[in-house]
DNA sequence: CATAGTTACGGGCATATGAGACTATCATCC
DNA sequence: GGATGATAGTCTCATATGCCCGTAACTATG
């Protein structure tokens, strides 16, 4: 057996990150099922729910909020922006800016798809419990807040081999 | 002032869908940031572990211990099997499934990248301590296998004003 | 004021994720 | 053995996610 043997104390088992994808998975389907009639995903419902009940405000702070890369936020907003739900324009004070507001009809949406986010929620909380629920919230906060250190770049020599470059260097 | 006000208690920032979402980008950028230098994301090098600790599998099996969809899974197979780390066969027995099969280059490949990844969980511990991080993936242990009760599919009204349906009724 | 550095976005690329419709195959049941 | 139903994957579409690079705009510095 030429199979080289991981130690198998260390594997996806067992790999924090890998761990949280799938629960995200997990949860983010049975949300999106439950929000499956409103015409909101589950990011769009948090991105107008924060634009609700955060007032106006930048896409770098959108992403801050939403711990999503500045990219991510500008493609996420290209849907609801072209279906009406929210506003994006250029700022007064500093013409790099976007100030992105949620309209009228972002938030009728908002409030109609209320009732399927609760119940996505008591779904949620009948299967693992309020407190622990509300224990697992508390937990992600602190993994969302944890300061991870800086990684030094390095390469492996298995990537000399070339797999996928972006760009041919021009 | 006419903005509907929703219970401040019940907003994103309570949601444990984005919680969760959020805590699951943040690490995964990090992860993926600590992987960058060896040609694997974090969900390849999960898929390529799982192969290479359990043996071959079928798709359907393969998405069950991922915790994804079985099409997701066709997806991310494709370009690790373009770039010849698993292959992808009909089975013998049953000429519906598919079975996947790690390549040598694939097993290089994870062994390759696995001191980067220990990296990461070594970086992710020093900010959250090891004794937290097995906490959470004994949590999260618990939310992938929490029976979440069934959908009962439901009409918003605000959906009735048709947002993005898919393709048109034949 | 020119210019260099920084910051905020947009565009393009590649992967990640899942729903819905469809196809091929297997299993039943009559 | 043919209709019927269930199962495994595929194809298409839409969104989600984040990188790199380029551009516009602001800021600091000489």
């Amino acid at each position: 057996m030429a199979r080289r043997s991981f130690p198998t104390s260390d594997f996806p088992q067992n790999c924090t990150c890998s761990q949280l994808r799938r629960a995200a998975r997990r949860v983010s389907r049975y949300y999106d099922l439950c929000l499956a009639g409103t015409g909101l995903k589950s990011t769009q419902y948090s991105l107008l729910g924060f634009l609700a009940s955060e007032g106006p405000m930048t896409m770098a702070n959108l992403a801050n909020i939403m711990t999503m890369d500045r990219a991510t936020v500008g493609h996420n907003l290209r849907p609801l922006e072209r279906d009406g739900l929210l506003k994006i324009r250029v700022s007064e004070e500093d013409r790099r800016v976007r100030q992105v507001t949620i309209t009228d009809r972002g938030q009728e949406m908002l409030f109609a798809a209320h009732p399927a986010w609760q119940k996505a929620r008591a779904g949620f909380e009948s299967a693992f419990s309020v407190r622990e629920a509300g224990h697992l919230r508390e937990l992600m906060k602190r993994v969302i807040d944890a300061p991870l250190p800086e990684v030094g770049l390095e390469q492996t020599d298995a990537t000399a081999s070339g797999r996928r470059r972006r760009r041919k260097p021009s």
